[in-house]
DNA sequence: TCATTCTGTAATCGACTTTATTACAGTACA
DNA sequence: TGTACTGTAATAAAGTCGATTACAGAATGA
């Protein structure tokens, strides 16, 4: 997965977790994480398309959640940013000629499969309400 | 973690334990990847210093295991490619006058922790052995 | 001894990816 | 109708990854 983005968009949806309902600004959130407005909106915007997050636009504007934080796994989360498979898939196009080479593919595609599922299970686990409430 | 290096260090591994002592050549491990050599070396000098595999330099040199491939545990190779996170540490530095911005990155780390254990705890159950053993 | 065939390692380059920035059209509000 | 936002494209800057070149050192065997 696109490793830098998950935890901006966690970072995104617990502060809007904690503002209950109110609209936040790109700039605003910008400021917290302490990148660029554009890329949160950019986030904001995959993570709308993933239907977690409401935005509206114009003067007072901003983006709230979408739904409760409890009705909000991690692993929706997870899945709105994940692009890559989670251990790198080689790129790489192994020798046919060789047993190993023409096989590994196909056993390391499986091997992440089983990886990503336990990933996946401990992450529908918690909840945006969960992850939210170790802050003090 | 760096995505790329976790398949090729198996596959390394793999071709080592399919070859049953005989010490492999960088050359011919490239070969089969389809990567350069000195990629091969590098992973192969890594792979040696978590004591994964024993080289031997000069002529008719290589590398073989360093022990069985039953007593090899994928958790082993995880560990000894992995380097960052794996959901990716934000490198951020979120602002420290936000309640949310302060915090992040402790209950961030914490979240990766737990993750990572049950990915773990799946690479621990399967050795080179195991995996060796899928390939027809 | 010495040419050969390897490993080990550093250094550099190019390709690719990621993030920052600029720019600007569109929308809502007061 | 000015202001404060979002949405989005385009470009630039920065960082990362793999390939390649280069070369010293080690083991072998003729």
């Amino acid at each position: 997965m696109n490793n830098g983005r998950f935890p901006i968009s966690l970072h995104i949806l617990t502060l809007m977790a904690s503002a209950e309902g109110e609209l936040l600004s790109s700039d605003f959130i910008a400021g917290s994480i302490n990148i660029n407005p554009v890329l949160v909106r950019k986030e904001i915007s995959n993570l709308r398309n993933h239907g977690l997050i409401e935005s509206k636009e114009g003067k007072n504007g901003g983006a709230t959640l979408a739904k409760p934080a409890d009705k909000i796994r991690l692993s929706e989360v997870y899945h709105a940013v994940q692009q890559a498979s989670l251990l790198g898939n080689s790129k790489n196009k192994p020798n046919p000629d060789c047993l190993v080479g023409k096989q590994i593919n196909q056993h390391l595609d499986n091997l992440y499969q089983e990886i990503e599922g336990a990933l996946l299970h401990k992450l529908d686990k918690t909840s945006l309400a969960d992850f939210l409430r170790q802050f003090a």
